[in-house]
RNA sequence: GCCCUCAUCGUCUAGGGGACCAGGACGUAAGCCUUUCAAGCUUAAAACCGGAGUUCGAAUCUCCGUGAGGGCACCA
């Protein structure tokens, strides 16, 4: 059998990162078996409609590397891939089944439905409809038909009977039709329903397998009637389990823009991921790996080396929410583990955002001395403060240049020694700046070793706790900016030694 | 209210009747290493929701509770 697999938003906006990983798993799930991926849109509610949400999200689908073979984009053999530029099929199927028994037309205005809501809800019964027009005489049917009356069409759902839904995550879900109700399937407007859609369109687009949130299940009952009714091969249904709030507390797919939640900013659209400094590789590990598992204790992968282990039966049925917790450190690990200059490429943009101009070369001059410390690309502006920064002033005071084991009088000669040997050192490369400058740390501090006056020394130099390796950081900034800051610190440490002697 | 689903360390998970005094990862703590940050390495604390069954044996199967979540639109 040919896998052909399809995810299919609304155009509400943005991708959601529940989504993203609906449309991951399906992804992965129809390359694994040699299928199609096919992204349609879902778009029968045009109230919802938001302009450029389709641009948007298959943006965000491009940026994580989800591709399709067939979409509104880029065609297909079983076109048009959105919905309301099929209406006529739907119409022409919805009036199939009003002729077949399968369906019938209701009259009830909006008002009538509100006060048959309220009398159904007094009895307990959230349904919402009577079913008074599922036996209506025919003669008054086209009478009302001939007034130019607006109707709906409603399915006629089994009054008896049970239905079961195959669900290749949970296995088989068993129903009462009698719980069940006389769904809509063609609005008044004349456009149909999801409902209705999704079995006709899945049908002509030959699909065999829907990855789908799990708030669908309760319906599928109705599409599995629905795919009885038409008499057509119905396709594999997987419902994807939801994504909780980190608290536990409701569903993320409520949440619309990232939120804090206790000690987590919460990112819940793909493009937020982006702009926070994510890498698409990471964030397509970061949501794999939830729900499913590599099968082995592998934590750290890519989506291309993992999907030939992947299977939408394996995925747990539980809900979870996504370890914000964990993003970081995935995201460190595949920084770590990129090219440089990749990683330089994928620095830049933050580095423009936060005001730098840079060249690659410059970048490349740093990237890989920092890259084990990055976790967030948005991070190397602060790390790269120092050298692209234009204010050279930063406020250190005596405390932050002294240590228990670098008293005063010790870490001014230790700093001058290093300002002395920057400007006149014949040879100014890494090498013999870390000679040289180990060397002076480990005879000015008390214990002798040059930690103390490192960690010292870089604070010095690039005003920052974390920063890339010292030396680097040295070379990096060169001799004159370099003999600059310590002569800065060395101000700043002078004028103490003299407050102190004044004493 | 009714229907449906789910339930292992704080979090994400492995686990499909004996291989489990429950394994991995993040985070946390301690130590090592180091250009005292970061990264890396080592160690530690930390879980089978409760109760009945079935079975020689249950985290794993069944039932009941409890808890959490989803759904009950002319929205998807």
């Amino acid at each position: 059998m040919t896998v052909r697999l399809r995810f299919a938003p609304s155009p509400t906006g943005y991708l959601h990162i529940g989504g993203a990983r609906t449309a991951l798993f399906g992804w992965m799930f129809a390359r694994r078996f040699g299928g199609q991926f096919i992204l349609r849109i879902e778009d029968t509610d045009q109230k919802r409609e938001v302009p450029g949400a389709v641009d948007n999200i298959m943006a965000s689908m491009r940026w994580l590397g989800i591709n399709w073979d067939e979409g509104p984009d880029v065609g297909g053999p079983y076109g048009p891939y959105v919905q309301t530029e099929r209406a006529p099929l739907y119409q022409e199927w919805a009036h199939w089944l009003v002729e077949n028994g399968y369906a019938y037309k209701c009259f009830a205005t909006p008002e009538e439905l509100e006060e048959m809501r309220v009398a159904l809800q007094a009895k307990g019964d959230m349904s919402g409809y009577d079913r008074r027009y599922r036996d209506y005489p025919a003669e008054k049917v086209a009478e009302l038909e001939a007034q130019g009356k607006p109707y709906v069409v409603r399915f006629k759902m089994p009054l008896t009977g049970v239905t079961v839904v195959e669900d290749m995550i949970r296995g088989a879900v068993t129903f009462e039709n009698s719980q069940l109700t006389d769904y809509v399937l063609l609005k008044s407007n004349g456009l149909p329903t999801y409902h209705l859609a999704h079995v006709i369109d899945d049908h002509f687009m030959k699909i065999s397998h829907i990855t789908r949130g799990d708030e669908w299940l309760s319906t599928a009952p109705l599409h599995f009637q629905l795919w009885q009714a038409f008499g057509w091969e119905r396709p594999y249904y997987a419902h994807m389990p939801v994504i909780l709030n980190p608290s536990g507390k409701g569903k993320l797919s409520k949440r619309t823009q990232s939120f804090v939640d206790g000690q987590w900013q919460v990112l819940v659209r793909v493009e937020e991921f982006e702009e926070q400094g994510y890498l698409p590789q990471a964030v397509d590990n970061f949501i794999a790996n939830v729900g499913w598992s590599s099968g082995d204790d592998q934590e750290i992968f890519t989506i291309d080396e993992v999907t030939p282990r992947f299977d939408l039966r394996d995925v747990n049925p539980s809900p979870t929410s996504l370890p914000y917790a964990k993003l970081d450190w995935i995201n460190g690990q595949h920084i770590q583990q990129m090219d440089p200059l990749d990683l330089a490429k994928a620095i830049k943009p933050f580095l423009e955002a936060a005001g730098y101009e840079v060249n690659i070369d410059a970048l490349l001059a740093v990237v890989p001395a920092m890259r084990v410390r990055l976790k967030r690309l948005t991070e190397a502006a602060d790390f790269l403060h120092f050298l692209f920064a234009d204010d050279e002033t930063f406020s250190l005071t005596a405390v932050d240049l002294t240590h228990k084991q670098l008293p005063l009088d010790t870490a001014v000669a230790g700093y001058s020694q290093v300002r002395d040997f920057v400007q006149s050192t014949p040879v100014y490369d890494l090498e013999t700046i870390s000679q040289r400058v180990t060397a002076i740390g480990e005879s000015v501090t008390t214990s002798g070793k040059a930690g103390p006056f490192l960690g010292k020394l870089r604070l010095a130099v690039t005003g920052q706790q974390v920063s890339p390796p010292v030396f680097e950081s040295m070379l990096a900034l060169g001799r004159t900016r370099t003999v600059a800051r310590l002569n800065q610190v060395l101000q700043v440490l002078e004028s103490e030694q003299q407050a102190a002697a004044g004493e």
